[in-house]
DNA sequence: TCCTTGTTGCAAGTTCATTGCAAATACCAT
DNA sequence: ATGGTATTTGCAATGAACTTGCAACAAGGA
């Protein structure tokens, strides 16, 4: 399927599949759906995977889609903006990694050492421990962030 | 205290109170106890806050002791290698921090977002949680991060 | 004090990410 | 459909944290 075929100059792209109201909610905050935005939304859709500025890119120009790793940034930044992707800053990764929020709750991952498989962990355990460490530190704890590195099955 | 006057070309200095086994420790390795190396180490332990590699060498500047920024950065890494100090990477700072490892247990941190601080916790509550993600994500799990961001009581 | 070898400073290089600006483009009004 | 305008993009430059190459320096055992 060439993702090129899908993107028209103007509006929405029905084979691509993305959120009708994606456009909306980018016109509505006064930004536009441009065929970059619109090719960086369909590359997270299609992958279960966190992916990097870089990878986004390299993946994107594979697909002769044109876009320069500074439009990459700007775009990602935006998507954040609107709520509609999560950036996450795994432990010693030395960058930064995104995914479609797609009304995800709150939750943490767990990454291979050696393959880089990134899974989602669905439980949350702190909440507990929150209470408990604002009594211990006399803070008021806003957020926090937890992983799991490890060997996933394929790699043990 | 002027630091310069406790340095001494030759040796460990007793007003720095290093340790006395520290300078042993690097010369087992074939690594030697140098000016620098001591500066570094004197402001470890007088530092209560983890530090990062600019903090030290500003704080050094100060201090008229003469170190690069490059020398800060090795001198961090050799002391990461004999197990003397402990790396953060606390989230979205962008920058490791250090701190004496003195026989401090794994611990966790929380950080005041307004001020900076940074508090050791003293608890770990994952031990429970490690085993039911081994049992349902399949990883073996190696390890993980956990910080907590909030206000300080000073901040709040 | 000498000699060997580890260490340092300086400069240059990397990597991830941000910023300035002119050209291109989305999209609303006409 | 056309035009006007504010947004977005690409390119180049910049920034921040950190690393590497190499010659000069110095620690510390002989
Ligand atoms: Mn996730
Ligand atoms: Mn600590
Ligand atoms: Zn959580
Ligand atoms: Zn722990």
């Amino acid at each position: 399927m060439n993702l090129q075929q899908g993107i028209t100059h103007k509006g929405l792209n029905l084979l691509l599949k993305l959120e009708p109201n994606i456009p909306k909610d980018l016109r509505a905050t006064g930004r536009r759906m441009t065929r970059t935005r619109q090719a960086v939304l369909a590359l997270l859709q299609r992958t279960r995977q966190p992916v990097s500025a870089n990878e986004i890119f390299d993946q994107l120009q594979e697909e002769k889609v044109a876009i320069d790793l500074v439009t990459v940034y700007r775009t990602m930044h935006v998507l954040k903006e609107l709520g509609m992707v999560l950036q996450l800053d795994l432990h010693q990764e030395g960058l930064s990694r995104y995914e479609l929020k797609e009304g995800r709750e709150h939750h943490h991952h767990i990454r291979c050492q050696i393959c880089g498989l990134i899974v989602d962990l669905l439980l949350c355990p702190l909440k507990k421990v929150t209470k408990l460490i604002e009594q211990q530190t006399q803070f008021i704890v806003d957020d926090h962030t937890l992983e799991f590195t490890g060997l996933c099955p394929q790699c043990q």
